[in-house]
Parts: C-alpha cells; structure tokens; sequence
DNA sequence: GCTAGAATGCAAACTTTTATACATTTGGGT
DNA sequence: ACCCAAATGTATAAAAGTTTGCATTCTAGC
C-alpha cells in the first residue's frame, strides 16, 4: 500500500501509555464503515479527530472529471483530523472506508480538554506531525532532484521497511504513478530498469524485494544526502 | 522570497501569548551571526528548538556536486528544531544565516520541560506543523494535478497574499525553478505565458501581480478543488 | 479448468522538458 | 554615467515523458 502521510510516520496508539488510550477512547465513540462508505466530506465544519481501529481508510480528493485521487491510505492507529482543530479550518479532504472498517471518532472539545490535560498527548501528536512534515519534504526534495528509477528505489526501499511484509510490497503501477506524479509508462519503464540491474521483481500487483542490502547499497550510491539521512533514521529509531 | 514550508503557516511569536515568548525568551540564548555563517550543520546531534528573531535563515542541503540546495527560507517569528526534538533524530538540513541575524536557541530540556508545562506552547507548535504538512500535501498535489503554468500561478498567487508587499514578489527564475523541481527554462516560458495573458508582469528578480482578482479569478477556473480550499483557508483565517 | 476483469507490456507519434550555449537586459556600486 | 555581475531571453538538439491503442499476462471467482 503506497502512501505520502503515514508511510514511516509512528502511529498514535504506539507512541501514547495504554491509560491515554483508554481516556481517548473513553470520550470518543467508535463508528463502524463498509467499504467504500464516506466518513468525512471535503468542507464538513466540524472539528475532531479520528483515529483508525480496525480496516483502513482512504484520504484524498474527488478530482473535477469524477476521478477519486488518494493522498494517502492510513490503517490502525494512524490519526488525522488534526489540521480541523489546530487550524480551525473546514475538512480539506474525502475520507472513506476501504472495507469494514472502525474508526474512533474524538470530538474537538473534550480532544483539547484532554490535549490541554497530557503533555504527553500533544507530545505523541507532535511527533506524528513532524515526522509527516520530515516525510513530504525529503519526498519533495528527491522528486527534484532524482531521476526517476533511483527515487522509485528509494521510495520502495523505505516502504518496506514500514511494511509488514518485507519482502514485498503490495501495490499496482497506477497508484505508484500518481504519487510520483508521472504517467504508469514511465513507472513501468523505471521498475524495468531495476528489475534488469537485478535488484527488484515486478510482479502482479506487487514488487519483490528480495535482496534488501543490495537495494540500499544501490541508492545509497545514487543519493548520498537522503541516504544518509535515511540509514541514520533507521539506525537510531527505536 | 521563495518557500515551501514558511509559506502560509503562521509565525510562533504571533500564535503565543508575550508573557509565554518572555518565558521563551528566558530559556534560551540569543545569538548572533553574519551573512553566509552556519547555524546548525546537518547531523548535529544536540536537540533543540530555533526561533528567528531577526533577519533570515536559509535551510537547506549541501547537494553532492557542491551546490546548496534550498528548502526554505524562514523570518522572524518563524521556528525550526522540532524534529531533533520530537523525532529524536539529528538535524536533517543545513542551516545558515542570510544577512545579519540573530536566533534565539532553546536547548532540548528547558524547551520540553516548558512545553510540558504549557499546554498553549504545545498547540501553537501543533499548529504550525499541521499548516507546514498540510501545505505541504497540497503543495504536492498541484505538481501532479496541475500544468506548470497554472501551479505556478497558483503558488504566485498564494506568495502574494502571506507577503509584505502584495503587489510584487521578490524572487528570482532560478530560485523558482528549483522550487518546482524543473529548469529555469520551463518557469521562464510558463511566467511568459502568464504574463501574455496580462496576469503578471515579469520583473528582474520579481514578480509583479497587478490584478490579484483577476489572477485569482483566472487561477480558480483552472483547478476547482484546490482554489475552493485556498480562498476557504483565506475567508476563515485570523 | 475457464473466464472476465484487472494489471502489465509494448510500440509509435507526439509533446514537453532539458541541456547547452550565447545574446541581451537590468540595476547596484563606484 | 559607466561598468559588471546577475538575471533573463532565446535557439537548437537531445532526452525524457505522454498519449493512444492494443496485445499479453495474471488472478480471483465461478
């Protein structure tokens, strides 16, 4: 599952004691989704945070020709919402569900009621948000900077090293397509390219990853400054 | 001034109280440097947070042919740091003083002990770091959604409303063109086509807007969603 | 096993962008 | 007022990416 917000960022459940778990659960109610089902609307007033408990939900934009684009897909744990009450602005984005899904739906108040009460509460947000902040902006930079087999390398690197199944990643070439920004040709040719030099399998829906060492020794040639940002966070990360 | 991450999110000095930036100010030290010196190199491992006091700071990266490559560009009010911080990592960029300028340095401790203490510190933070990841993601939208000519629009237009002087914007071609990840080449045709619509005016190192409604106006029909959130933001905010 | 739909591979014409190189213009400093 | 470095304009060939259309391959579900 590709993605730009959560890929890499911590999820909220594991930075936060089990006791704030239970008070955030405690003053939120839990709401159940079938698939493809809306959870928030682009414009929805209502300030609050969600936070996913079982399924996934999907986060992006319906495009002017009736084409849904995704910014980014998050699963248990994971927490949006933020940008309502810290920015007090409207809903930017359409959030649905992507199969059954259950979500733990905060109410702005007593969220701030509480974000005012635990520092560590605002701590754990906070560092889900500079992570995400960190995250847009090296995939920025490579975007300007690499060409486009090494930043697909890279990308495929980190995530699965987030993913659960390291050596493969699930995910077709149209989606990897519109998060680089780039047609699913060029997408393709570059995946060909790396599967030449050995270093990934293209497959149905998914890439191999099977020498891992390899791949990052190969990136880390291609982009010394990222890479080196990239192994150190890893290496000090818990 | 060109930016990705300043642009648009609001100033810590502006978001707390003046008896919460006395306390601030008390925690930390005032330094100064000239034109061109390091303030931070990337790797430092002492966390801390930085706020500009005066003058400018460049946040960058030193790219590997010997070029410095330009994040952001932060003024006074504006802070930096919260990743050594709260993602415990050393400083990703590299960052230097433009011109005269004096930070005030918060040293790890003191800042998180306040932080801790002060539940207004903490939202503020929050604040400007969902505003950086949320334009951010926008930001990142435009390029894939949009034609250059219009994302640049777009991002003159937006340049235009969080500057001192609207009427003109202070930046360079190449500068821009490194922003948007394309050759000075491409943002000179596309500010040339913007100007033969009679939307700016092409300047040596500026921008002129001379009808922002109509820029605006010209700006919304070309990408609906986008628009409707940035006039949104703009109607609701402070 | 078969089959339908989804995903990928591929080719050709086309558009866009880049790199390179050089001419021209601008504006601050002396 | 002049000079010079910085910034911009322009031209051309090469590279990269896109579109379109179709062939091929895969896989889940019957």
């Amino acid at each position: 599952m590709i993605d730009l917000l959560q890929h890499g960022s911590p999820s909220l459940i594991d930075l936060i004691s089990d006791e704030l778990w239970r008070q955030l659960q405690a003053i939120g109610t839990v709401e159940r989704y079938q698939d493809g089902q809306m959870i928030h609307l682009r414009g929805d007033e209502k300030p609050g945070i969600t936070v996913v408990l079982d399924g996934r939900v999907m986060i992006g934009l319906q495009g002017s020709e009736g084409t849904f684009l995704t910014s980014s897909v998050m699963g248990r744990g994971q927490c949006f919402g933020e940008f309502t009450l810290f920015a007090g602005l409207p809903r930017t984005h359409d959030i649905s569900a992507i199969g059954e899904t259950q979500v733990l739906q905060i109410k702005g108040k007593p969220f701030l009621a509480l974000f005012n009460a635990e520092p560590s509460l605002s701590h754990a947000l906070l560092t889900i948000n500079v992570y995400r902040t960190h995250g847009l902006l090296e995939f920025l930079d490579d975007l300007r900077r690499l060409p486009l087999p090494v930043h697909v390398a890279k990308f495929l690197l980190s995530m699965s090293e987030s993913a659960s199944n390291k050596k493969e990643i699930q995910c077709n070439q149209e989606v990897l397509a519109f998060n680089f920004g780039v047609s699913r040709i060029s997408i393709g040719k570059a995946l060909k390219k790396l599967e030449a030099t050995g270093l990934i399998e293209v497959g149905y829906g998914k890439i191999g990853i099977t020498d891992h060492p390899k791949l990052r020794r190969w990136v880390e040639q291609r982009c010394p400054v990222s890479a080196l940002r990239a192994s150190r966070a890893n290496s000090t990360s818990q």
